[in-house]
DNA sequence: GCGTAAACGGAGGCGGCCTCCATATATTTA
DNA sequence: TAAATATATGGAGGCCGCCTCCGTTTACGC
């Protein structure tokens, strides 16, 4: 790749991401590109679809989820699952405006953006499995269960971390007594 | 309002309902109009914006939820809550592509739509109430947090209502054991 | 430096959004 | 019933964003 395409295209990532995080995923390709001082052919021959923009942008953001992931010291199970699924709820809310497309990538196994999931999908799974050898969780709960979930609390209150932290929480603790 | 307008009143509401269960909130105006076989220029005078094509339809998914509210028989109190989550699972998910809209109305009072929202939240209140006199969930539980985690649920597993249900019994039953 | 493969960018065709107003139709009145 | 009036109609047209195409420009190997 020449360097100025590499160049350009980073570029456009970076005006793709604020500009999807601005106005939602339906921003204009056109003002991506001038954004990034390129012609809108530049945009489309990197980027063919707007779909390919969004999950490039996605892309990067499960990079800073994995790192996240290799950070956790899981010394108590049921509380380093907390911590990883509360670490879940901020990166989503950090993907402004692309949450639902992420919530796609990761109930869906066709799409390309699969495959980066289930590396975090694996570290919900380790977590999970500890947690239930110690018993700290009910032990027909699934790594599917708790993705799904934190997505919906995600989304359901997308600007409110504070109401995101406790419907997690009521759902970790449970509702009925 | 004159015959023929409300002919093509209903004739709108109902294929742009139908579009928009089929493409999404995007679905063509062209095309709605074209369905209802009218101009473009009807559809707008009737619903200006895209909006409040969208809002009206909702009105009409409030007003069978509503209806379904009434037909609620509360013996257990415990039991009536989780049907009547249940029921509004269903609703929404029948509301294919506005779910997105559903859970603005919801939790943004300006919507013109919060007017409506209130009769069912009522709904939720009451029986949260009973349910909490005979100490079947915990006194923490507020109604927000129903209507919030019921859409959340609803949206991130849309097209399957055996997730829906188990996703709501998790909640409801509490995962850390 | 020079040649070439690679990258650039914007003009232009297409289609959807929304407005506007000349025309058509329902309703009222005599 | 027929004229008068109020109301509704619909599609042409301006605008904007999507995406393609291709003549021009530029980086990089020799």
């Amino acid at each position: 790749m020449r360097a100025d395409a590499r160049r350009n295209y980073e570029r456009l990532l970076t005006e793709a991401s604020a500009a999807f995080g601005e106005k939602g995923t339906e921003a204009s390709l056109e003002d991506i590109a001038k954004a990034a001082g390129v012609g809108v052919g530049t945009l489309y021959r990197h980027f063919p679809t707007r779909q390919d923009l969004i999950l490039a942008v996605l892309r990067d953001r499960f990079e800073a989820m994995a790192a996240t992931a290799r950070d956790l010291t899981p010394d108590d199970p049921g509380r380093a699952l907390r911590e990883w699924l509360l670490a879940q709820l901020h990166h989503i809310t950090a993907t402004r405006g692309l949450t639902a497309e992420l919530a796609v990538a990761v109930n869906n196994p066709e799409s390309p953006l699969h495959g980066q999931c289930e590396a975090l999908f694996s570290v919900s799974a380790d977590l999970l499995a500890k947690a239930k050898e110690t018993g700290a969780v009910r032990p027909d709960l699934t790594q599917p269960d708790l993705a799904t979930i934190v997505h919906g609390i995600a989304w359901s209150c997308e600007s409110d971390p504070v109401r995101q932290e406790r419907l997690l929480d009521l759902f970790l603790e449970g509702v009925l007594v």
